[in-house]
RNA sequence: GCGGAUGUGGCGUAAUUGGUAGCCGCGCCAGACUUAGGAUCUGGUGCCUCACGGCGUGGGGGUUCGAGUCCCUCCAUCCGCACCA
């Protein structure tokens, strides 16, 4: 074959790495554009096809900015920790250190076999002890920081601990847990481990008993947005609710800036959408509600605290509901109520998540035989425990409204609880009204008014009264921040008195210890717990939890634009000139995880005056997920005879997944599959007339199981990179879903030949000319041009390749061979096939890369017409099109039209009502 | 249930602002050439109809000279969230 792309990019990838071609310093002469791909977590199963999607895409637009002139940033690394390898470990006790680098360096080849253009000189790994020291000291800084509400910043402890020693914790509004208002002289008398239990109430990053979610099959807690449906999202194993000491972000900190920023940035609608959702946020009002009838009253002197949007639905409240979990629920229960209490707690217990929602819609609950005080009217509302109340949103009780939510209403009604009507405009006898339309009724001061201003004029009445304010709650939660488990970044953290106290900076990185075993200790600790003296010089004993995979990935980004820093997570120099990522592209898997952690780790290094920008991803493209394309073959059930799928219908037959790599325009290749598995060597075969066995097909995920799995190696091998690059954006818009299939990768091998053969004679002999081009193919040239740099710009790939085949084909169908029109179509081309261009481009005569070049412009001149095809139309019906010169009037055109034969002939002996002329672009005629 | 996205030939898709629906490929059909290759080249290919012509962008309705595109409504598929008070 003439074109020996093998050979070719061979020949390249060897070039740009003895070249350093992709490498880039800080350069002040050029602007700088960060292209980041989301970093891939190297899995044994190594790279299929829809993995590069899109790295192409990044790629190819990286390469574009450089040709503008750009310095473009354009790393790549890997997200090394994780449970996969140490799932592995654990079944075959090779060190996940070991299969990790495997990994790695398969994953390594088969992306250079792609060509990119990263700067490999910049890779990270998040495993690396160089690189997670960085973790690790983030770490600490968020240990030693606190979040002021006045400020809306973190701050140094130190400011916090002197204001406690002037005037206590009253003034102070912190994003804080639970803490008790004391006096300067009260902290001065703490104990130094008091002082601390109190501290650790501001800390960004702090211990606390909390409900984890914890799975018992991986040994570990997992964070909420690893969990779906009630099973761990990585292996599906059920998980449960649990009470730990963990370690916590306070990302609800950055709640409300986490919301906020969302408006600058440039990403989907739905993406932004995603975390809005996720974090939650609602407008209402806190309300504490006096406990009666309880017999510790007195003494206790408790209230419960409700969060509700709804405070204007106030005299609707009949009953109140707590969590179970409730802090309060033992306090106020009478003796006589204790056991049906604790039987329903117990209860609850014993579900597992998963059941819990798959219970979701039967009610149960339990009356504590205590009482709440309505604040207005001063009535007695039963106070209930329920698992429809969750501990974890809120203050974890409600106020229970029957009247205007569903499911109070329901919970009413199942229990024969009151309802009382108090917004008008619904029928509270078929269902609860929940909507915002509608006026107060049946609630003394408040009756007349519309919900919207009830809700204010309530609000101002609960804080006049000091028994409520007005309160905006979100539902992101703070993020649970340890593992117990073996492969992450341990925690520069030791024990003194059982206070956690942080490492000196100086002693990082605190390397990950060996231990002769991945699994939990005898005591139940995690795998860290067999390291041998794992404790501090001085000889406190280390933290045993490690570091969840989103520590590793929340700040890549920053590591990458000075990753061989040791004294700095960043130079200052670096990041000012770097700033952030212009580009990032990756999956939408990670739009509740990683964008939100990061985006919160950002903030905070923001903060702390390490980073210059307040967000980390300007842009962000989620590309599409590349689903495999199965296919099946039919066994006539009880035989090893196969029909092919145009006479399935005809026999009782089970369709069988057959690799699609044996299957070629879903024509089987009947000796591949008797080789394929030894059960089908003597299997029969119906064939339709033609004698081909036709197989069906799916569209399904791209797994082994289904045998539909597709490597970019095997593709390179037949057709080389630059067609796996073009064809993978040709295959439709990079943000949609859409199904590989390796048939149609032809066309675009054929693109690949056509553009070698304008540059080649029959014999394939180097042949190009030195002629000036004519006007004709400067206009295909420069229709390129234009068409290719806008679907850049915009993210179309796909259409640029269509724009790229058109303009071979029409220089090929004129036989054009002119360097001024080749040599710029090349560096056109070279972004998305960056091997034969080069190729090519060397052939030409040029000494450098053509990564050096510049883009073309188009010169809007050569793409003038001087006639326009007008399409003329009957009553908007195309019917034929006529030329007319491009500066003609429309009234001349419409004489000229109505003048037209045809035109007579479509009329006949109706009448003409109106003539439309669209100047340049259509003529309709209404008769 | 709530929110978002998407519905166009046999298939992947195209159609900047409302202006020729189906570009570019795959597949298919026919032909050419050939050391029968899953090669290359040429032509054809939305559907119905011998044709004239008609119908066509998930269904129905509307706005408009003109709708794949705008509005209303319904349906289907996918994704996210889901007792969030």
């Amino acid at each position: 074959m003439d074109y020996n792309f093998t050979e070719i990019e061979k020949k390249w990838q060897k070039y740009w790495e003895e070249n350093q071609t992709f490498k880039v310093d800080i350069d002040h002469s050029k602007p700088k554009y960060y292209v980041l791909d989301m970093f891939p977590y190297p899995s044994g199963a190594g790279l299929h096809v829809g993995h590069p999607l899109g790295y192409i895409a990044s790629d190819i637009y990286s390469r574009y900015k450089r040709l503008q002139g750009f310095n473009v940033l354009h790393p790549m690394g890997y997200d090394a920790f994780g449970l996969p390898a140490e799932q592995y470990a654990i079944q075959t006790g090779q060190h996940p250190a070991v299969t990790t680098d495997e990994n790695i360096s398969r994953y390594r080849s088969q992306l250079n076999k792609i060509g990119f253009s990263y700067d490999w000189s910049r890779e990270v790994k998040t495993c690396d002890p160089e690189y997670y020291k960085w973790t690790q000291w983030t770490f600490i800084q968020l240990f030693k920081h606190w979040y002021n509400n006045k400020t809306n910043r973190a701050e140094p402890l130190e400011k916090l601990v002197e204001i406690f020693e002037k005037e206590g914790n009253i003034n102070i509004d912190a994003s804080s847990s639970d803490v008790k208002t004391f006096s300067a002289g009260e902290w001065k008398r703490m104990s130094e481990k008091e002082q601390q239990e109190i501290l650790l109430c501001y800390r960004l990053a702090y211990l606390a008993e909390t409900m984890v979610n914890w799975c018992p099959a991986l040994g570990t807690v997992l964070a909420n947005d690893e969990v779906k449906d009630g099973v761990s999202l990585r292996g599906g194993h059920p998980v449960e609710q649990k009470e730990m000491r963990q370690w916590l972000l306070r990302v609800t900190a950055y709640a409300e800036r986490l919301l906020d920023g969302l408006e600058k940035l440039n990403w989907s609608d739905s993406l932004k959408e995603i975390q809005r959702n996720w974090i939650g946020r609602s407008e209402g009002a806190t309300i504490r509600f006096e406990i009666l009838h309880s017999p510790d009253m007195e003494k206790l002197d408790e209230q419960i605290e409700v969060f509700t949007t709804r405070p204007d639905t106030i005299f609707g409240a009949t009953y109140m509901v707590l969590a179970p979990e409730h802090q309060l629920v033992e306090k106020i229960t009478p003796e006589d109520y204790k056991k049906a209490v604790a039987d329903y707690i117990d209860e609850t217990k014993k579900k597992t998540e998963r059941e819990r929602l798959a219970e979701a819609k039967s009610i149960s609950g339990q009356f504590t035989g205590a009482y709440a005080k309505h604040p207005f009217s001063g009535k007695p509302l039963q106070i209930w425990i329920s698992d429809y109340v969750l501990a974890g949103y809120g203050t974890g009780a409600i106020m229970a409204v029957p009247a205007h939510d569903s499911r109070d209403y329901d919970f009413a009604k199942y229990f024969n609880l009151p309802i009382i009507e108090v917004i008008s405009g619904g029928d509270i006898s078929e269902g609860s009204y929940d909507s915002i339309e509608g006026t107060v009724i049946n609630s003394d001061f408040l009756n007349g008014l519309p919900v919207k201003e009830a809700i204010e004029t309530v609000t101002k009445e609960l804080e006049a009264r000091g028994i409520g304010e007005r309160k905006v709650n979100y539902r992101l939660r703070d993020a649970i921040f340890s593992r117990q488990r073996y492969w992450g970044e341990p925690f520069p953290v030791y024990y003194k008195e059982n206070m956690p106290y942080v490492l000196d900076e100086k002693r990082l990185p605190l390397v990950l210890p060996e231990v002769d075993a991945y699994l939990p200790t005898e005591k139940g600790e995690p795998p860290l717990g067999h390291a041998k003296n794992w404790k501090t010089e001085e000889g406190y004993p280390l933290e045993l939890s490690t570091m969840p995979g989103f520590a590793g990935s929340s700040a890549y980004y920053i590591r990458y634009m000075d990753p061989h820093n040791d004294t700095r997570l960043v130079s200052e120099e670096a990041n000012r000139y770097w700033k952030n990522v212009d580009l990032y592209i990756g999956g939408t898997e990670h739009a509740t995880g990683h964008l939100i952690y990061s985006r919160f780790w950002n903030k905070f290094l923001f903060d702390i005056g390490v980073v210059c920008k307040d967000e980390p991803f300007s842009k962000l493209i989620n590309q599409g997920m590349i689903q495999g394309r199965s296919n099946f073959v039919y066994r006539i059930k009880n035989t090893n005879k196969f029909v092919s799928f145009n006479l399935k219908d005809k026999y009782d037959v089970t369709p069988i997944h057959v690799d699609v790599n044996i299957v070629h325009n879903d024509i089987l290749d009947i000796e591949a599959f008797r080789k394929w598995n030894p059960e089908y060597v003597n299997a029969e075969f119906i064939t339709g007339g033609d004698g081909k066995y036709l197989c069906g097909y799916a569209i399904e995920k791209m797994s082994k199981s289904m045998y539909n799995v597709v490597t970019p190696d095997d593709i390179i091998e037949q057709y080389g990179a630059d067609t796996l690059r073009m064809y993978e954006m040709f295959l439709g818009p990079l943000e949609q879903a859409k199904p590989w299939d390796t048939n149609g990768i032809d066309g675009v091998f054929k693109f690949f030949i056509k553009v070698w053969k304008l540059f080649h004679d029959k014999n394939n002999r180097f042949n190009i000319s030195d002629e000036e081009p004519t006007t004709g193919e400067l206009k295909i040239l420069h229709t390129a041009i234009k068409k290719v740099r806008e679907d850049i710009e915009r993210f179309s790939f796909n259409t640029s390749v269509s724009a790229f085949m058109i303009c071979v084909n029409q220089l090929s169908s004129i036989k054009c061979n002119k360097r001024a029109i080749l040599e710029k179509l090349l560096v056109l081309l070279s972004p998305f096939a960056p091997h034969i261009t080069e190729e090519l481009w060397e052939k030409c005569g040029k000494k450098e890369s053509i990564a050096n070049a510049g883009f073309p412009e188009h010169n809007p001149g050569y793409l003038k017409e001087d006639y326009v095809k007008y399409p003329i139309t009957f009553n908007g019906k195309m019917k034929f099109t006529l030329d007319f010169p491009a500066d003609m009037k429309p009234p001349e055109i419409e004489e000229s039209v109505l003048d037209n034969d045809s035109v007579k002939n479509q009329i006949g002996d109706k009448k003409v009502k109106k003539v439309i002329v669209v100047p340049k672009k259509i003529v309709n005629i209404v008769i």
